[in-house]
DNA sequence: CAGAAGATCCCCT
DNA sequence: GGGGATCTTCTGC
């Protein structure tokens, strides 16, 4: 198993947001593993770019840990209820991060199917099926993604509460970009093609 | 300390 | 595809 390190993040963030399509992302603790197949992911770009919560280069609490080196889980809560998982990239300093925003179920998946829906897999509706993690808010709740797990490191394992990546050498996919979801408010970067999908997934938070 | 806005989801039509 | 839910975070007074 392929774990990716140190090296593979703090690249530049559209490549390393690309290239995240396609691996498995897992988060492990001493109760449970579960895992889910990166299908969906956007690049933010700070301090230029207006939609970064790093954006002219502010630093507040929240986001402080992009400017950290790449690697680090960034976990923010949006619109009070929910929370969204992110991956920071680049080198100290550079405040940037990839925006996960669906995933394909791997692993655990009657772990997911509880967590979002109070029943087993194999009750579900086909349609409850496509929408356990197929939106950032959802797959922090499949995953069990939250505030504990903010500020981790992907690339060191602790043994009590792990998230990592890996590669298993999937590769047969075509890439699609287009532009980000809801951030109308960033002006000039409102139509950057900074969203990346695995074409043809039935996983991915919108069309 | 109050007010506003938000990298979303769910339910309804 | 539209609106409400719901509350953290930040800003400005």
């Amino acid at each position: 198993m392929n774990i990716l390190n140190r090296d593979f993040y703090i690249r530049d963030t559209i490549t390393v947001s690309k290239e995240l399509l396609g691996k498995v992302l897992v988060h492990q603790t001493a109760e449970y593993t579960v895992a889910g197949r990166i299908v969906e992911t956007e690049a933010y770009l700070g301090p230029e770019d207006k939609a970064a919560h790093s954006h002219g280069g502010k630093v507040t609490p929240r986001v402080e840990i992009m400017y950290s080196q790449g690697g680090y889980s960034y976990i923010f809560t949006i619109y009070g209820m929910y929370q969204c998982f992110n991956i920071v990239t680049e080198k100290q300093g550079t405040p940037q991060a990839a925006l996960i925003r669906a995933l394909e179920p791997v692993d655990n998946l009657d772990f997911m199917a509880l967590r979002r829906f109070n029943k087993p897999y194999v009750d579900l509706t086909s349609k409850e099926v496509r929408y356990l993690t197929n939106g950032p808010g959802k797959l922090c709740i499949a995953m069990d993604l939250g505030k504990a797990q903010n500020k981790i490191d992907l690339c060191v394992r602790n043994g009590i509460d792990d998230i990592y990546v890996y590669d298993d050498g999937f590769r047969d996919f075509e890439m699609e970009a287009s532009p980000r979801i809801n951030i109308d408010y960033a002006e000039e970067y409102v139509d950057k093609p900074w969203r990346f999908t695995i074409k043809g997934t039935k996983y991915v938070s919108r069309k």
